[in-house]
DNA sequence: GCCGGAATTTGATCCGGATCAATCGAGGCC
DNA sequence: GGCCTCGATTGATCCGGATCAAATTCCGGC
């Protein structure tokens, strides 16, 4: 069941600056609307994509967070991003048309779907929506060849603290407060994301907290010095 | 100059079924042909791509290799990638349209060059050219992701493994000998690519020496045992 | 072939973060 | 509220790979 106070459309929707309709015209918008599909809200836990599925459509995260994550060989979980309000899930898919890791949502979640048919015609017609595409791609390769040098080059401290600056950075884009926020995530998914261990996340956290950088309170996180954080990656 | 033994289209080109035309039909094969130039041989250690630059197209490698790197606010320099023949290389310029990392030939190389603008237009009229670029960038996307996994969750031995692996699985799919090749690449450019030092590479390599895996003269290297290689991987 | 500088190998030591282990705290459920 | 379980913090130790430091090999130029 549709919730009633969503907005139906892209055009009215409050994303529509941050999600895939950022560059597009007025019309093209108005077309790409037609195409998308509303799901219903998730679970937390619940898999929105599940890895070696084939890839049928694109997904949005309109409300709630989630993560893309996977397995090694070995049984260990890895998470290759954490995904908010307005952000794509599920590009890697066209790689050769299946997904390769899991889309788990961390708290209630309502997404966007847009059927893969219907994208591939409306790109045929709406060279707006090809660039827009072409931009989400190149910038989901451009963020992971830079997180993975970052996870190569900068310690542990540098990369819980850039991690810590984007997210705070990603939530100002959507009008969220950008400096007191609650992580969705547990520590261990952050470890994962990061390439570390949990322990060295919250010892990490912990130097911030003793330096009077950031106050923390379990999943409760307040910035006092986004300066101090940025700083330690410029080293 | 030209050299006249190289062949005049993608049609007749060796590389066609590795490159930009691998899954298009013979018509757009043709037609992408008509918007490739072809660029004049370039010395080891030339700058093909510069990070910072305007995207203005795509390159192809057509013979030698190339490595995507650049360096961080540190002034250390890091290597997202090493480009063989066939190897579209300036995908992450989509992102926002100016390049973020350099390319530079490891010998003479010779490339192709597809001016972004051509692109665009023969990606209205030509599905499959569209589907291509699309799932090029899958690719490069699903490989950032999948690298990233690995720089956090394998060890030095495992990376140098994988690394050898793949290239070797490269090399025949050029119909190049995949058990004895050279090494285009220096030491130092392996260890920035794998998160690595210098030394740790050197050590990895006489371990795998040692084991009676490979054959190691300079840089060139025969696997004698690819199998026990792959092994690594799976723990 | 010989020479000089760079790349590579090999050796010794050190350290950041992993691992193992115990305690502490928070939120959900009755 | 009180219990119970899972997540998070804190502590102690260990180890893989970094760092510092030669020694050796490779390769291009003469």
């Amino acid at each position: 069941m549709e919730s009633t106070s969503t907005e139906l459309s892209c055009g009215s929707c409050a994303l529509s600056r941050i999600c895939l309709p950022a560059h597009l015209s007025a019309r093209e918008t108005r077309i790409l609307a037609g195409a998308v599909e509303r799901g219903r809200e998730l679970q937390s836990g619940a898999r929105l994509i599940r890895a070696g599925a084939r890839m049928d459509a694109l997904y949005v995260v309109r409300s709630g967070s989630a993560k893309s994550c996977g397995v090694m060989n070995d049984g260990e979980e890895y998470v290759r991003a954490f995904n908010l309000p307005g952000e794509v899930a599920g590009l890697e898919g066209f790689a050769d048309g299946h997904h390769t890791c899991d889309l788990v949502a961390l708290e209630p979640l309502r997404y966007c779907r847009i059927p893969l048919g219907r994208l591939e015609r409306l790109m045929e017609t709406l060279p707006g929506l090809r660039r827009e595409v072409l931009r989400l791609l190149g910038q989901s390769l451009e963020e992971a060849q830079r997180m993975r040098t970052e996870v190569s080059m900068v310690d542990a401290r540098g990369r819980l603290a850039s991690f810590l600056v984007d997210l705070s950075r990603r939530l100002e884009r959507r009008n969220l407060p950008p400096m007191h926020f609650r992580l969705s995530m547990s520590r261990r998914d952050i470890a994962r994301h990061l390439g570390l261990t949990l322990e060295t996340v919250s010892r990490s956290l912990g130097a911030f907290r003793s330096a009077g950088w950031v106050e923390v309170r379990a999943r409760y996180i307040k910035l006092l010095q986004p300066k101090a954080l940025a700083a330690l990656l410029a080293h």
